[in-house]
DNA sequence: GCGCTTTCTGTAGTTATGCTACTTTTTGAT
DNA sequence: ATCAAAAAGTAGCATAACTACAGAAAGCGC
């Protein structure tokens, strides 16, 4: 993987944003024009963005060197790959004021970059991990509340990928009472974005003190991971704002993608017909007036 | 909105991938190179470029023309964007033969172009539309199934940005019964990316016939739209793949969140300390041990 | 195959852009 | 008020990007 096109130090608008404050004045000027218009900035000159800031061209330079880029040239770069990378960086939080139009990419946009940024934190040996539990699993139990359900539904119907028996038991009862009856060469799947929900912990504890395999699906390091013998951390842009969607779902539905693919990929031939022809019927059935 | 910001027509790297057969002989080369390394090309100045592809400045500076830039600045801004969202569109299907990091890459890739291109392709007003009616609305239900359902499952759950009574029926007797009981004031949301699947129909059928308002999210203009006052069409990139996942599912999500968040937009002062209080007490009984 | 046109590609020269060395101005402390 | 240190600007230089032109290669009718 290119490590160049991932990590914190990359983001730079966001690093701008948070030195701004301690610059030089003329530099903060020039910030904020960068701040203010970044997708200008990128195609501007030297000349043009200095005139813009209204200081001096060395100013710019300098206020490139404090930054943290190797120059002009460098900012433009890093900035046009934050931009993309970051829309959301600049992303003010969804407010009242904001009309459809805004409400719509902000959205967007989040869920873009939220992906985007799991992409590039999502471990593939952990990953790999997993689809080695999951492909040798004679039942598969995915436990989730709330959004986390959902991804836990979700998998659950991703049942003829995996070829394996799957279920997703909807309340805490039935999570308990699941967890309890699996056993060797069961795997318990554990989705909770905070690790923290207690249902789910206890759960994945249980199944494991069963001798099933256990794998968590989350958001952070958590106490959830003590009870997993596979630990999938979808690293997600944390955002607390009232109306920012639960944007983990999306993310968790990726990886359950992978799971399920990657698992469908390691049965053999007779499982792939079988899927093919699952998938006709059900065309065939939907399409029928 | 800025508009060279979004859309596919920003995926520079698919641009010289599609094109790079219809290229000149020199210009190829230089196109192999920058396919092949476009991190180091980011950084490289022109005369660099031109000698690790083998060929002098002008060709390098008429390949920018080719493709469709202004010229090389133009070039390696619009390079370093294209990375950043590191998708060559290139969606090879995905075989028996990729190794874990193929599949992972192709399916976070798979997803990642779609939501971009649902961006581009949603429509504004319908949207707004859509949120006139759910905003007024006395009582939702949500119609799907399989994937879509959860799609409404998820719709259902977002109740409390609603603000709003809202269902998400399961099967298909409890979806013809909860049709058949609607009638003016309440909303009926039939979620079907193909927009045939019949059950969805004959339920947004019944639903406007009783007088509720009907609002269709889709991925084609379809059968279902006839008995939609709102259509929202999400437009999906079709692959219809042994193995490929079911993109549609992350755009709906997408569309659901900017719904239910527009209309929570429109709620007063009360109702958004309301959602503020019940994040906070979500949280809190997560958290305890 | 030959001359002709058309299309490519490279050389050399021009523009203008980004950068540096140095000077002036401002700020702040004694 | 004076001086030192930091900040901002001026002017000039090196280099990068681009353009005009000319030579080479490829297609095409005869």
């Amino acid at each position: 993987m290119d490590h160049a096109a991932n990590g914190l130090d990359d983001n730079l608008l966001e690093t701008v944003l948070r030195q701004k404050d301690e610059l030089r004045k003329s530099d903060r000027r020039v910030a904020e024009v960068v701040l203010a218009a970044p997708g200008e900035v990128v195609s501007m000159t030297l000349a043009q963005l200095a005139k813009a800031a209204g200081v001096s061209e060395p100013t710019v330079i300098r206020f490139c060197a404090a930054i943290g880029c190797e120059g002009f040239r460098d900012l433009r770069v890093k900035l046009a790959r934050s931009m993309a990378f970051a829309r959301t960086t600049s992303h003010t939080a969804i407010t009242s004021e904001d009309d459809l139009g805004a409400v719509m990419t902000k959205i967007f946009d989040y869920n873009l970059s939220n992906l985007n940024w799991a992409q590039s934190k999502l471990d593939q040996e952990a990953v790999r991990a997993a689809v080695d539990l999951l492909a040798g699993a004679r039942r598969i139990e995915f436990f989730g509340f709330g959004a986390s359900g959902i991804v836990a539904r979700d998998a659950q119907q991703k049942f003829p990928l995996f070829g394996t028996p799957c279920g997703a038991p909807a309340d805490a009862h039935q999570m308990y009472m699941t967890a309890e009856m699996l056993g060797d060469g069961d795997v318990a799947v554990g989705v909770s974005n905070t690790g923290h929900t207690r249902e789910i912990v206890t759960a994945l504890q249980v199944a494991q003190e069963n001798g099933a395999g256990t794998i968590g699906i989350t958001g952070q390091p958590s106490p959830m991971l003590d009870h997993c013998d596979v630990a999938l951390v979808v690293e997600t842009l944390e955002n607390t704002d009232l109306f920012t969607p639960t944007v983990s779902r999306l993310s968790h539905l990726v990886v359950i993608d992978i799971l399920s693919t990657a698992v469908s990929l390691r049965r053999d031939e007779a499982h792939h017909q079988r899927i093919t022809q699952m998938k006709a019927r059900l065309a065939q059935r939907r399409g029928s007036p």
